[in-house]
Formats: structure tokens, sequence, C-alpha cells
DNA sequence: CTATATTGACTACGGCTGTAGTCAAAGAAC
DNA sequence: GTTCTTTGACTACAGCCGTAGTCAATATAG
């Protein structure tokens, strides 16, 4: 596995939105930054292709144009910036993702269900033990 | 409330080596981040200025040495960290917040205590809108 | 007091990131 | 085919961060 590349934050807003669909042409996704965050269609471009040379991204030429697709798994991508997240910048402790989790007011059924899961696998564990 | 300064990693593993102790010197801090990271004295006194200059922490000199200690809510500030990576780096979903909560194998009791809070919460807030 | 060690201000510098302009090539319109 | 538009390569540049050296001031040891 490679090293994860190291990227900023708008780097991984662009990634993100590359992931987001099929295949992006420059032109798509600067027209959505250039009214979402008035960024120059140059810069999307300058972005994706600094996202292309740390591999993030591949294109193919298609009627003339370049296509960009994801191409590193961004889901564990994005499973690898948490982890670092808590390391770096949490120093490892958990408390502050808690107390943000306590504080979301808007929890899906689903994210519930999720932590209800964890709790179980925990008891469960728990219990084996003794 | 200011805009909660930009921090690079760095500064805040010593922002936070800051918090965790009453007041600091710059000499103790060096001492440990010179084991721990091979840092040069110079480098972590630079950075403490920074954070300084950010108004992260202050100083007072005591015995003509400078005694750095926190001034901001390192809490609160990890806090509104949390909150930024949540929706610059993960677009806003949990989901992978929750995925790394279930690859943790080491949880404690206490954090499981209070994920069981938050699932008791949540289903409170739900029972009592029927 | 004088020599030595510590402290801190200042300067430096390279790399990364965000941002974008210029300009040539390629495609589209007439 | 000549002109207008789109695309993309390249260049640029400033700010931030990590890192650290130099050197003067200050404290300490003798």
């Amino acid at each position: 596995m490679k090293p994860a590349p190291k990227l900023g934050e708008q780097e991984i807003e662009i990634l993100r939105f590359v992931s987001s669909r099929e295949s992006v042409s420059v032109r798509e996704a600067a027209d959505v930054f250039e009214k979402s965050h008035g960024l120059a269609r140059t810069t999307v471009l300058t972005v994706m292709e600094r996202l292309r040379a740390k591999g993030c991204v591949s294109r193919t030429k298609v009627d003339g144009v370049y296509q960009y697709r994801e191409k590193i798994d961004t889901e564990s991508f994005l499973a690898g910036r948490v982890s670092t997240f808590v390391d770096k910048t949490l120093g490892g402790s958990l408390s502050p993702l808690l107390s943000y989790f306590a504080g979301q007011k808007n929890l899906s059924v689903d994210e519930i269900e999720k932590l209800r899961e964890i709790v179980r696998e925990f008891d469960q564990q728990k219990g084996s033990k003794r």
C-alpha cells in the first residue's frame, strides 16, 4: 500500500467531488466550484492535476476532453484520514469525538443503529471474557 | 469569539503538551520533543512563539525563564477541530467516524458508556415525539 | 569578575497548498 | 479556411508550516 498521499482541504473537497460521480471533466468540476467557492477554472484544473500527480485520480480523453475519475479508494482514504486526525490532532483521545456525537442533534436512525451495533459488539466481547 | 486559529499538526501537538500541564518552559518542552520527535530546541521555541502569536498560549517570566501556559480553551479548540474536520474533510458525512469507532478494538468502558448515553438520548427524543 | 552555559529574538529556507494568469493547441463555428 | 472558444500545460506567487541556525543577552559557575 502506498502511504496515503497527503492532501489539503481543498484537494480533498475536489477529490470527493470526483469520487461522487462516475467521471468528471474539469469543466464540470469548475462550474460547480466556481459557483460554490468562487474558484477559477484554472484553479480547479490545477488541483485536479495535483490529485492526479498524487495518484488519487486518473483521466482518460473522451471526445477530446479529459474525464477524471477516482483512482484510490476514497472510502478507505477517508478512513485513514480519521485515524490520522485522531492521532495527530486529538493525540489519540476519543473524547472530543464522543462529545461531537453527543452534540449532534440530527443523528439519523442508521447512524444510531451503527452506534448500537458498536455497543452490542463491545458487550459481547466483554461477556465472553468472563 | 475569535475564529479559532488555524494550526498545523506540529503546533497542535505542542499546544496539547502545554495544555497538559500548568506551565511549561521551552526547555521542558524541548527536552520532551527532542527525544520523541528529534526536534531541535529552537524549533520548539519557534513553534511556541507562533502559538503565542496566534493567541493560543501566553507566557510569563518566572525566575528569568518564560513559562508558557495555555490561553485558549484547548478543550473547545479541539471540539472545533472535530467539527471542521467533519465538514471539510468528510464533507459532513459521519459514517467514516462510525466506521472508525467500529474498528476500534479497545474502547474503554467509559467511552462505551458515553455511546450508550448518546443512544439513550436519541431514543428519548424519538419517544417523546409520538 | 571572568568564562561558560542557557535563553530567546531574529533570520532563513524549502516544500506544500491555494489561487490564478498566460499562452499555445485543439476544437467549433461560419 | 479563418476566427472564436475551450481545453490544458506551464508558470507564478504568496502564505503557512516545519525545521533550524546565528548571535546577542542573560544567567550561572568558578
